[in-house]
DNA sequence: TAGATTGTTAATCGATTAACAATC
DNA sequence: TAGATTGTTAATCGATTAACAATC
């Protein structure tokens, strides 16, 4: 099972089944088909099964996937067993509903670290946690053994603030800077831009009227 | 030049394209070859020739594209002409963090309403903008015109609530609840989950130690 | 002119879908 | 057993890439 043979489209579908699925398991369910969770997810049974079957066989013919045993792989797939630690930089207003989303443990994520250069917001709380001045970031990444980060800072210094980051051993960024950050190999990044989200769809909305 | 023939993966990276030559004409620059773009989007020239040649000819050999003409055309396609009016349902943090947010009005949209269900937001303001109460959504969204949504309540309410969108007159949600919206053909949906992000690279970092 | 770069074609590569034997 | 559903194969479909004539 090398992990460099599965497609990347593939792996970014596995936390979108994941996501529903454990609210599925939430609500009690025991069991899902192929073709049910299709119909909930706007996609083709085959599309899941064959997903899924590339990591092992987790199904059962006759009945379908058990839930929490699925939800259990598809954890272990992604790395998810253990919780990460996940640092925020730039604490604007999105940076602060960041820290103060509740919704992240449930999904394998803990923010341990909040970072901004605004002397005005070091020292400051949220969340029992404290706003660390951005520039120990080479020194405290490291000791809190922080892997991944959230990026919340203006356009102008997110490329430098990345590579910062990267250096202090970070490898794996959220960007919310709506600029396209060029890391070196081995680093992951996700973009997050809701402006981009939005002309995505203004192109089949129509001018006005469509 | 049937929108229907233009493959929606394709469309999909204009906004990319746009966000970029948009910084670069305002830091003044006035041409740019697909090579050089493809260098700062890691992307491969060909790609952005042939996305760019779907709609017209709008490069110059020898030369490459003029970037101020290339980002007019790329508003056009995309219908960025005007200003789309935007509202916010759910005003918790993170809707919060979106109504403030400046930087909107430069890629297409404005913010024109706000709307949440608690007694405790409903009048309050926000950038000089009323929270309406979100029972109104159905007259005041049509009597404002407002053909997009950015959707950030609990998951618990999001489906009933874009439901509710649509039917005053909503074509695209930009949904924030990490759940998955099913939406009758001809409404435009995109998801952002920082969760689903944050999962789609732990596959690749691996346990601690990658 | 010489060099650079487009738009486009054809070839390659990769992803999705349909179908079905296996089997719960 | 009969019905349902998986995992997988082969066929189809679609996207990316390489290459180059056209031309600025």
């Amino acid at each position: 099972m090398n992990r460099k043979d599965i497609p990347r489209i593939i792996i970014s579908r596995l936390p979108v089944y994941l996501r529903t699925l454990q609210r599925l398991q939430q609500e009690g369910r025991q069991t899902i088909s192929s073709q049910t969770l299709g119909e909930i997810l706007g996609t083709t049974a085959a599309q899941i099964r064959k997903d899924i079957s590339q990591f092992g066989e987790f199904g059962k013919q006759g009945t379908g996937y058990n839930i929490p045993y699925l939800v259990e792989q598809l954890q272990h797939i992604l790395h998810l067993d253990d919780i990460w630690d996940v640092a925020v930089v730039g604490i604007g207003d999105l940076g602060h509903a960041l820290a103060r989303y509740q919704g992240f443990v449930d999904r394998g994520f803990r923010i341990t670290a909040l970072f901004d250069n605004d002397p005005e917001k070091i020292g400051r709380q949220i969340q029992g946690l404290t706003i660390e001045d951005a520039s120990l970031i080479p020194s405290r990444i490291p000791e809190l053994g922080i892997k991944i980060a959230m990026l919340t800072v203006p356009v102008s210094v997110a490329q430098q603030t990345a590579d910062v980051l990267v250096r202090a051993g970070v490898r794996g960024i959220l960007n919310y800077a709506p600029i396209h950050l060029n890391l070196p190999e081995g680093v992951c990044i996700e973009h997050i831009d809701p402006a981009i989200g939005l002309q995505r769809m203004t192109y089949y909305i129509g001018q006005r009227k469509g």
